[in-house]
RNA sequence: GGGGGGUUAGCUCAGCGGUAGAGCGCCUGCUUUACACGCAGGAAGUCGCAGGUUCGAAACCUGCACCCCCCACCA
């Protein structure tokens, strides 16, 4: 497509390959200083890859986690819309995986009908080619040479997001075995009676130069004009004044149509109208159901040719059809000698015309619902032509039901709704295409006329005998394909191993924009092909927008995540993703994001370079069974266990945002800067206490390696790479366990005496803050607290000296001068060497006000009878005790302030 | 015309019945021997408006306003 030099399979960053044989040469057990993704991302890619850990591994039979990729249309590049939901894919996938799962993530790509015939058309329009000239099977040719290019492009996009998806089974819409099921799928709808052939009004692009189904019409409210226009009636001298937005359709009128109950019209019953400019006789015809008595004039043109309404009303009372305007979009021969005109140029003549013979009694201003051409935007053309069609009700019901029984569900809930307000007022499917691209139609009409439907070719017609047979050159519509996919990957309609062992898929995750197009037709296919639903839940993800001009003005093109990837690191746009994968419909994406997440990975990185140092050839408890944890130790694996159960619980409730922010939450705040800086100097402190040092080793260990496990489905290359470092097992994070919450490490005892020394150190740095007084600089506390509470912020002492850096810390009554407070339940001193102790910069006041504000609240709500006879006992309390250390802190700093 | 969603800190968004949260941005300090893609401290929100339910509502109900999306054959 753009000359893409490097190898298809593994299109990493050029430069990159020689620094990894570098590396791999010198196992070292280091880190490199500076964090830089494309040192390792190919070498991953390639190592999983080649050791088959995309493809399900276990026995058949064993529990298993099975998605199929929405395949992307071969239209050209991926954008950062498709790489979103790929990477929540991945997620689930890697995680599912580590969870043991049998897991198959089945690749593939679109044929894109009509899509995909634009493109090459618009390629060949530049060198001024028109596909007519070419002939239909060059043409195809083309595109298939296209596709190929865009296929590699596709999928070595999706390769350096990471995508653990087995190649092995990679598919494309068209590939025989797939073009063989929509042969099946098709006769055998037939056969049903389910699909059938008619002459109706159809969507028509005059461009396309084919028919569209009702959902590739894109409906937009425009400014138009509602003209009305006087035909002579017989009998009738005024006349009758009939309103229309499309005066040009008029040349193909059959009738006038009135409501028979419509006092205004009645004497128009039974005449005969002229139509104007042609002079056609028109009879007058009573249709209540195409007639709104309430609207307009209460005379209704009837052009059955070019208005759906009227030809259902021209079908009921038997009325010529008079085709006008062609597929090109331009007047008939019909339209006498406004032939050749096009449709918006033959409307200003008419009018021009209607006003000359002054039948033109207005034309008012009107707002009009166009149909535009999903693909190119043309206005859509309601066009009188024979199609094919599938007759939807039957297969809606039973897949109405599946989703009201909770067969399926879909993530978010709210789309159940609009699922079943589509599938309710669901109309027939038109599946034909004017097209060359696509699956062609397989019905063979004889010389006689006899149409023959067959999985094979026929030779002969199966009615008459006549082997002069002619395929019909449509082909299907591109959904129609689509909608098999879940099931024709693995073989179907052939019964093979692969459908027994991986029909129906669990999870499908897809943008909302495509839930009728191919959700909803998937779920209907499935039930009625392989009677049973093809997966059992829907994520439905939100659409990607990029914020502003910040990406797409200064800093070109980001719209290509390969741009992404190669700025941030593909670890860095998946945490993206996964952070801004919320519930709701709109993804916004920013540098701003990528950058944040790009520091995540870099804390995460550096957080593992220092802990792989300490660990590096040092003694380290292994099994932290028995040993005697500090409270850091206890807090840090208490709260690793929380974010443990966390993310998993996230996870399985596809909240992706959620699940990362619990990580990121963890390992940046808890991790590295609490634990980190905690333990630091028992690591290297001169108190010669070996034993905890090797339980704090210990400790990092075990921290890391969940950490890594638990960042691996988000951020796979990074964690993979420094747990090559951690383990010297490279490559096989993705295939370890991934943690399970440990309630024996739940430990609230220590969260909570970890949480008073963390508040104490705050309450000491942000007093150093309001006197300004250095970081350095020597502060004295004091704390009187209760004889266990004493004890405990005893062991912590160490901690807290050296984390709030006191140059003095006591047990008991603040010194004089000092400033008073109550910091996590427990009275504390502030004061400044003597001497030394420059004014509050107005720290206790605003405390103090905050503190009164809330007693305010508080006591108001504790006097308040109806509080304490209803509210639950619990809360009360919880109140009141809440009310009285608010006093307490009053107390403690009125008097400070008092001073 | 029908249906759905939104309105919370400067920005982007979580929270959906018991003391307002995150990331980014902002302000102020800091060569604390993993990380300035850093550390520390801080400012910042009548949770769109009006009623109602409740001891208690940003969350539940009813209206209203404004925004967004989808569906629809009203000339």
């Amino acid at each position: 497509m753009n000359g893409d030099p490097l190898d298809a399979r593994f299109p990493f960053r050029p430069g990159s390959a020689e620094s990894v044989e570098a590396d791999r040469d010198k196992p070292s057990r280091k880190l490199a200083k500076t964090f830089d993704p494309a040192h390792f991302e190919e070498r991953w890619y390639r190592t999983w890859e080649e050791e088959g850990r995309f493809q399900p591994a276990g026995p058949p039979g064993s529990p298993r986690f099975v998605m199929v990729i929405p395949p992307p249309n071969v239209t050209g590049r991926l954008h950062i819309g498709h790489a979103f939901g790929r990477t929540l894919e991945d997620i689930l996938a890697r995680w599912k995986r580590m969870l043991g799962y049998r897991v198959l993530w089945v690749p593939g790509t679109d044929h894109a009908g009509i899509a995909t015939q634009m493109v090459i058309e618009k390629e060949l329009a530049k060198q001024g080619i028109d596909r007519r000239q070419l002939g239909r099977e060059k043409f195809v040719e083309r595109v298939w040479a296209w596709k190929r290019d865009a296929k590699d492009t596709i999928q070595s996009q999706i390769r350096r997001l990471g995508c653990s998806l087995d190649w092995t089974r990679e598919r494309f819409t068209l590939d025989p075995d797939l073009s063989l099921a929509v042969r099946h799928a098709f006769v055998q709808l037939y056969r049903e009676g389910l699909i059938y052939r008619g002459r109706y009004v159809v969507n028509w692009c005059p461009r396309c130069g084919t028919a569209v189904s009702d959902l590739e019409v894109v409906h937009k409210e425009t400014d138009g004009s509602l003209y009305h226009i006087r035909y002579d009636v017989s009998g009738v001298p005024s006349g009758a004044v009939v309103a229309t937005t499309r005066p040009e359709t008029m040349l193909g009128d059959t009738a006038l149509a009135i409501h028979p109950d419509d006092p205004r019209t009645a004497k128009f019953r039974g005449k005969v109208a002229i139509l104007p400019i042609v002079g056609r006789e028109l009879p007058v015809i009573e249709d209540s159901i195409l007639v709104d008595r309430e609207f307009g004039t209460g005379v209704v043109k009837v052009t059955p040719a070019h208005d759906a309404n009227d030809f259902a009303s021209a079908q009921r009372y038997h009325l010529p059809e008079v085709v006008v305007i062609g597929p090109d979009g331009k007047m008939t021969a019909e339209a006498g000698e406004y032939a050749g005109l096009d449709r918006f140029e033959a409307r200003k003549e008419i009018v021009k015309r209607l006003a000359a013979e002054n039948r033109l009694l207005g034309a008012d201003p009107h707002r009009i619902s166009l149909g535009h051409c999903q693909r190119c935007d043309t206005v859509i053309e309601p066009y009188l032509s024979t199609q094919w069609f599938v007759k939807v009700g039957p297969l809606a019901r039973p897949a109405i039901r599946a989703v009201e029984t909770g067969e399926v569900r879909f993530v978010p809930e709210m789309w159940t709704k609009t699922y079943f307000e589509w599938m309710r007022n669901i109309h027939d499917w038109c599946i034909s295409r004017q097209l060359w691209w696509g699956h062609r139609i397989p019905a063979f009409t004889c010389a006689n006329g006899h149409v023959n439907v067959t999985e094979e070719d026929p030779a002969a017609c199966e009615t008459c005998g006549s082997e002069d047979l002619e395929q019909d050159p449509d082909v299907l519509d591109t959904w129609f394909s689509s909608q098999l996919w879940p099931f024709s990957v693995f073989g179907w309609p052939k019964k093979t191993r692969d459908l027994d062992d991986f029909y129906p898929t669990d999870v499908l995750v897809t943008g909302y924009d495509i839930l009728f197009f191919w959700v909803a037709r998937m779920i209907m296919a499935g039930i009625h092909f392989m009677e049973s639903v093809p997966f059992s839940t829907v994520n439905l993800h939100g659409l990607v927008r990029l914020a502003g001009e910040k990406m797409s003005k200064t800093r070109g093109n980001v719209v290509d995540p390969l741009v992404a990837i190669d700025e941030f690191g593909a670890d860095a746009l998946r945490f993206t993703y996964a952070s801004s994968a919320t519930s709701g419909t709109t993804v916004t994406l920013d540098r701003e994001r990528l950058a944040g997440s790009r520091s995540f990975a870099t804390k995460l990185w550096n957080a593992a370079r220092f802990t792989l140092s300490q660990l590096d050839g040092k003694a380290r408890a292994g099994s932290l069974e028995g040993r005697a944890l500090s409270l850091p130790d206890r807090w840090i694996l208490s709260r690793l266990s929380t974010t443990v159960s966390d993310v998993n619980r996230h996870l399985a409730a596809f909240r992706f945002d959620e699940a990362a922010q619990a990580l990121y939450g963890f390992l940046w705040h808890e991790l590295c800067d609490g634990y980190l800086e905690m333990v630091k100097p028992v690591l290297s402190g001169g108190d010669g206490d070996e034993n905890a040092r090797e339980i704090a080793r210990g400790v990092l260990e075990r921290c890391l390696t969940d950490s890594l496990a638990l960042a691996h489905p988000f951020m796979p290359f990074l964690t993979e790479e420094i747990w090559e470092k951690l383990t010297g097992r490279p490559g096989t994070l993705i295939v370890s366990p991934y943690p399970a919450g440990d309630p024996a490490r739940l430990d609230p005892g220590a969260e909570r005496a970890v949480e008073r020394l963390r508040s104490l150190v705050t309450r000491v740095r942000n007093f150093r803050r309001e006197r300004r007084v250095s970081p350095t600089e020597p502060v004295v506390l004091t704390v009187e607290a209760s004889p266990e509470e004493s004890e405990e912020i005893r062991t912590l002492e160490p901690l807290l000296r050296h984390l709030a850096r006191l140059s003095e810390f006591r047990f008991g009554p603040p010194e004089d001068g000092a400033q008073r407070d109550v910091v996590s339940g427990v009275a504390v001193g502030l004061a400044l060497p003597v001497g030394t102790a420059p004014a509050d910069r107005g720290g206790v006041a605003r405390r103090l006000s905050q503190v009164e504000g809330e007693i305010g609240e508080l006591s108001a709500k504790l006097q308040n009878p109806a509080f304490l006879e209803r509210a639950p006992g619990e809360i009360v309390e919880k109140t009141r005790r809440r009310l009285r250390e608010l006093e307490e802190r009053r107390a403690a700093l009125g008097t400070a302030a008092s001073e």
